[in-house]
DNA sequence: ATTTTCTCCTGCATGC
DNA sequence: TGCATGCAGGAGAAAA
């Protein structure tokens, strides 16, 4: 479900929840389904109990620094959280993680296609785990990521410019709907190769990720289907999606006709006229 | 080595 | 109504 639009508006939710809380983790319990891996060893024993010193956000990761075990949770493509305040009323199908917080408060994880996962990490030593190893830098990170950048690694890359962005090895947080949205910003075709990128075409991808993904982000995400805030709340940024999702349907600048096309087995989606380069 | 396709899973829309 | 098919926001493994 989530990019990283998704994953940091319920990061902030769910911070906001353990610091108005502010009480540890009590007790833990899982479904007996396995997600996309076999849950960790004793994962509801060791986080039962702890603080959570903090949650962050790391490419489509949430990662909880606490007082014992740090832990990570990937919520593939259906994965999300929920605060309930009366658990006996409200237990869901797919519901697989119940946190218990103080009086009656359950914080919840369900996940409907069991794509997500969790694991335990070294919250100091990110990078050393074997799921942060390989991941480019992060968007808004205009340190790491930057028009040189982006141009340097997509020299002699075969592989199409939407292909290319969504790849987490170059930078992470772009999935399927953004990288549709982000290329029509930057007036890119998504079927051009990115070996070809021009510089100025870097730097315009570079503004547009940035732009769209900090739009997004304020917008509180994108609600395709069931996408909710930690807290409840729905994202708003679909209201201002140019293309995703909209073949058939005409352009919002120019009036022709959106364009839909499978690209590397993912739907892809843009105007003709206006993503020329 | 690079790039695409397959795979995991459930639910929903569509078409016969 | 029932059943088959395809598709859905991720990403590692396998295949090409």
């Amino acid at each position: 479900m989530p990019e990283l639009p998704e994953v940091e508006t319920i990061q902030k939710g769910l911070l906001q929840i353990f610091e108005s809380i502010n009480t540890p983790i009590g007790n833990v319990h899982r479904s007996s389904q396995s997600l996309r891996f076999p849950w960790p060893r004793n994962f509801c024993k060791e986080i039962s109990g702890q603080r959570i010193v903090n949650i962050y956000r790391r490419a489509k990761y949430l990662v909880f620094e606490t007082s014992g075990q740090d832990f990570i949770c990937h919520l593939g493509m259906t994965g999300n959280w929920r605060l309930d305040e009366n658990r006996a009323i409200t237990k869901r199908p797919h519901d697989h993680l119940f946190i218990e917080l103080g009086h009656k408060k359950v914080l919840i994880y369900n996940d409907v296609r069991r794509f997500g996962f969790f694991d335990f990490v070294d919250a100091g030593h990110l990078e050393l785990s074997r799921w942060f190893s390989h991941l480019g830098p992060e968007p808004l990170d205009s340190e790491t990521f930057h028009a040189e950048y982006l141009f340097v690694n997509s020299r002699k890359k075969q592989t199409s410019v939407k292909s290319f962005i969504m790849d987490q090895r170059l930078v992470v947080g772009i999935g399927n709907i953004y990288a549709s949205e982000v290329l029509f910003r930057s007036g890119l075709r998504p079927t051009g190769k990115a070996g070809r990128l021009s510089r100025e075409s870097c730097q315009n991808l570079v503004r547009a990720i940035r732009e769209v993904l900090s739009e997004a982000m304020a917008q509180g995400g994108t609600t395709i289907k069931d996408f909710r805030a930690a807290g409840g709340s729905k994202g708003y940024f679909q209201q201002k999606l140019m293309v995703y999702g909209r073949d058939e349907q005409e352009c919002r600048v120019c009036g022709s006709g959106i364009r839909k096309k499978r690209i590397a087995g993912r739907s892809t989606f843009w105007c003709g006229r206006c993503q020329n380069r």
